[in-house]
DNA sequence: CTGCGTGCAAATGCTTTGCAAAGAC
DNA sequence: GTCTTTGCAAAGCATTTGCACGCAG
């Protein structure tokens, strides 16, 4: 079943596309609600989970926190979160291996990499660290 | 303030104590009402987040999933879940570095490594992977 | 005894769902 | 015109809190 043209539709898919980094739904409300007044969470909630069904949109979960989405497509990539600002940033590459910590007779499938810390905008203009 | 001394909170120590891996709130209510029937969940929540408070439990947060505790004191460590059977076990040592994924002026200054597969007993069981 | 801790039930916060009206095609 | 999507409000769930009673010290 596609998902019929709507203006909130639209003004969701633009609010992760000009994001380029993952948004919370809230985020993605207030982004979206800049275009569509009087759109509603509730229907935020419904597009974001149709749009990870499509597979146009993926999950991103830190430990603890409500899901963010990003745009799917960016291949494999791990996240970074300022401790300062909350913002979470996309990671290129990999770290090397983890074989090293792997319990004899288990079989590791997939893996997640989270670093914390300060990113660059928050270093510079000298926040304290959160 | 020290917590006073009841058999709802031994028995929810000894949950924990007992289990050599990390629990959710639902496991150790399970646990600890074999000792105490008729313990409630909201005891469980209370005493486990004084546990924590006081610095005898850690929180160990899985993405998208209800966080569990586990003893403290086990020094740096990461965790792995079983896909099949759910269990979430402790991980020895660390991965070696992420230094070639951190973007140019960032600071890291903590990270977190979650590993997901099959564990040994799951694999010699022979059960399908989940 | 005095007062903290407990169990129950109500409250909370985030997410999902039901429904009538609006909009897409 | 038909059928999907929307916004609102109510329902769900996991967790937290208020309160009267019971147990620890």
């Amino acid at each position: 079943m596609q998902a019929k043209k709507t203006r909130q539709r639209d003004a969701i898919r633009a609010a992760l596309e000009a994001a380029g980094r993952p948004l919370s739904t809230e985020e993605v409300l207030s982004s979206a609600q800049r275009q569509v007044e009087g759109l509603g969470i509730a229907t935020v909630y419904r597009n974001v989970r149709s749009l990870v069904d499509e597979g146009w949109l993926v999950t991103v979960e830190l430990p603890g926190q409500s899901p963010r989405y990003e745009l799917s497509g960016k291949g494999h990539h791990h996240h970074f979160q300022c401790n300062c600002c909350g913002l979470v940033y996309e990671l290129h590459g990999c770290v090397g291996s983890f074989r090293n910590v792997i319990p004899r007779g288990f079989l590791v499938t997939e893996h997640e990499v989270l670093l914390y810390g300060m990113c660059g905008g928050c270093r510079s203009t000298g926040h304290a660290k959160g």
